[in-house]
RNA sequence: GCGCCCGUAGCUCAGGGGACAGAGCAGCUGGCUUCGAACCAGCGGGCCGGGAGUUCAAAUCUCUCCGGGCGCACCA
């Protein structure tokens, strides 16, 4: 439909006046078409003209269209227009068509990896992370239908402080176990007294002490004798913390409906290569250094070059527009957490990606400037051209009668993804993530989700569908003879107002999820299935499917035609959010 | 102090130049002898944070002020 306006709107040798192409709009409230459009307004000045008499010019050159039944001329210069009816059911005969897709493919497709979660292997994921996974995976679903070629991957930030400090505090735990443990020891082992304190600590712990397996015998009278002798147990210590809570990572994603085709482990930039004996991150600052110093790129202008400077090595990276330059590697010799995120975006581009979309949290804000300015040296170096795009998950507030809830994981107090999962439910939870734009902070309330569960709005949406799939049961026990396809015949009973309105709205899905995608939104989504299951319950409500006034088989025929129609949109809709399409509730 | 995001109904938020500003929840009223009432019909509720500007047209764009969140390390 869009196209046809769109064609004929170029027509008129305007198209360097309207450079964002025809604007349309759906009419929200009855009276004004099915379609409408304020061009005629935008063109005014340009043509010069008064908007009526653009608006009427417009009417007459598109009315002889066959698929426009009457276009109105409304307002200051609205162009109202109205489909046929014989339009709007091949729209839904195309919708019923099971060996076409409602979704169009872009024109071109891309090579796309999207990074999320991403969650230190410190702790389990919690309602914070539950946002984010939920993010990443209905947009990964979304360019997928859209006919992308997508790759997912979660990096594992297992190599740095906070492993070292999850290996201290299990250590701790399991010395605990041992018994009498003396305050100078447990300084010893944390001298500034801060450790990850949550039961599943003490539960690494535990294993660890009941399973001799996972100690070796030297390890274990290493670890016994103490730090002041060799903490190289230590290690061993972060080795299976990590390995434990990946492990709940996975099952908690899993769980979720996510999965990853790659996780990829930080800790493998760092390992020096058995051959070379350099790591991926030693590699990757030597072709940058090398790079800066090339003849080829004293001619580029705005790529950030590698300098050396009171000891440490640095991106000048306030060469596009950064506070300051960033610090690769300490004047202590220690590498940046910023050094290995470039190593490793380097090693994505090396996979052959055009775009790479990374979902952050919120706090992450600070960091995209300067990790946009790599991207650019590494593109400049590798004669590259890969595109990154960032998205930042902004905080969920977790309440609880309406209080927030703390979250710090070095206390211990923070709810679990899992936990929110046992008292929600997998489908109200991803659901409840996925209505709202990502840039704006989200109120999770425990008690609100968990009591109201029933007016959550996804069982709206699914309830939806259990009622598609009730009438079409039904249908079967009634001996009414369901057709395996549809043709234009059985459609022409549908000729009510609400019936061409909801043809209308599925039709809409298809822009609803490409602007989505161009978007990297999800939330319009979200609200699109809101609305269509809204008009359907109506629309059952209203109208005796299966035993209608009048119309006979015919017209049960096409109700349940168009009944199933918004069963497979719904069901489509639904899979892109992560979210099950039930048959019965 | 600087940068980014946000301020819209009692609450949580859509709408990001166009027709009377929308939805869900909460509140009130009504509807199950029908293919499922996890539903439907209706009512009330708004100086779109304040002010100025651009425009034929501003919740939307610009400036400014006020209020909130987040970020600004040789941290990760």
């Amino acid at each position: 439909m869009n196209d046809l306006l769109k064609e004929k709107g170029s027509n008129q040798s305007s198209r360097e006046i309207l450079p964002k192409g025809v604007r349309i709009e759906f009419p929200k409230k009855t009276g004004f078409g099915d379609l409408a459009s304020p061009v005629a307004m935008h063109l005014a000045s340009p043509l010069k003209m008064a908007p009526r008499a653009i608006a009427i010019e417009l009417q007459s050159r598109l009315s002889p269209l066959k698929e426009i039944s009457h276009i109105e001329v409304a307002g200051p210069g609205y162009l109202n227009i109205t489909f046929t009816l014989e339009f709007v059911h091949e729209c839904l005969h195309k919708l019923l068509d099971a060996d076409q897709s409602p979704i169009s493919p872009v024109s071109s497709s891309k090579k796309i990896l999207i990074e999320y979660v991403s969650a230190n292997p410190t702790g389990p994921l919690h309602v914070g992370h539950g946002r984010g996974a939920a993010y990443g995976n209905s947009i990964a679903r979304i360019l997928k239908t859209l006919g992308h070629d997508v790759t997912s991957e979660y990096y594992i930030n297992n190599a740095g402080n906070q492993m070292d400090l999850l290996a201290r505090s299990t250590y701790l735990a399991w010395r605990d176990l041992q018994g009498n443990l003396s305050d100078e020891e447990r300084a010893k082992i944390l001298p500034d007294g801060t450790s990850y304190q949550g039961a599943y600590v003490t539960e690494i712990a535990r294993e660890i002490a009941e399973n001799p397996s996972l100690l070796s015998e030297e390890e274990r009278k290493q670890a016994l004798a103490g730090m002041d002798h060799s903490s190289l147990f230590l290690s061993r210590f972060s080795q299976i913390a990590e390995d434990r809570i990946m492990e709940g990572i996975r099952k908690d994603l899993n769980r979720f409906g996510i999965e990853f085709d790659r996780y990829f482990s930080e800790k493998t930039l760092h390992a020096p290569d058995p051959i070379e004996g350099q790591s991926s991150i030693d590699k990757c600052l030597a072709e940058i250094r090398d790079f800066s110093k090339s003849p080829e790129a004293s001619g580029l202008a705005d790529i950030p070059d590698l300098f050396e400077e009171d000891g440490a090595l640095w991106l000048r990276t306030s060469l596009l527009g950064d506070d300051k330059d960033r610090v690769l590697r300490k004047s202590d010799g220690n590498l940046t957490y910023y050094a290995a995120d470039i190593a490793y975006h380097r090693e994505k581009i090396s996979r052959g990606h055009d775009l790479f979309i990374d979902v952050w949290g919120a706090d992450h804000h600070g960091y995209i400037l300067r990790m946009q300015a790599a991207m650019k040296t590494l593109n400049a170096l590798n004669k590259t051209d890969a595109e990154l795009k960032v998205a930042l998950i902004q905080l969920v507030n977790l309440l609880r009668e309406g209080k927030p809830v703390g979250m710090s994981k070095r206390s211990g107090d923070f709810v679990t993804l899992s936990d929110v999962l046992d008292e929600v439910g997998v489908d109200a939870t991803r659901f409840l993530y996925l209505t709202r734009s990502h840039e704006s902070s989200l109120d999770f309330d425990l008690d609100l989700a968990k009591s109201k569960s029933m007016d959550n709005p996804v069982y709206y949406v699914q309830y939806a569908h259990a009622r598609v799939c009730n009438l079409l049961k039904q249908a079967e026990i009634r001996g009414i003879k369901v057709p395996s396809k549809w043709n234009l015949q059985h459609l022409s009973p549908l000729v009510g107002d609400d019936e061409k309105a909801l043809i209308l709205l599925l039709d809409r899905f298809d822009l609803v999820v490409s602007e989505c995608g161009s978007m990297m939104e999800v939330h319009p989504l979200t609200d699109y299935l809101t609305e269509l299951a809204g008009h359907f319950h109506r629309y059952y409500f209203h109208n005796r499917i299966l035993s209608p006034e009048s119309g006979g088989e015919p017209l049960i025929l096409a109700r349940l035609a168009l009944s199933s129609g918004v069963g497979r949109i719904l069901r489509l809709g639904l899979s892109l959010l992560g979210v099950s399409a039930p048959e019965s509730m």
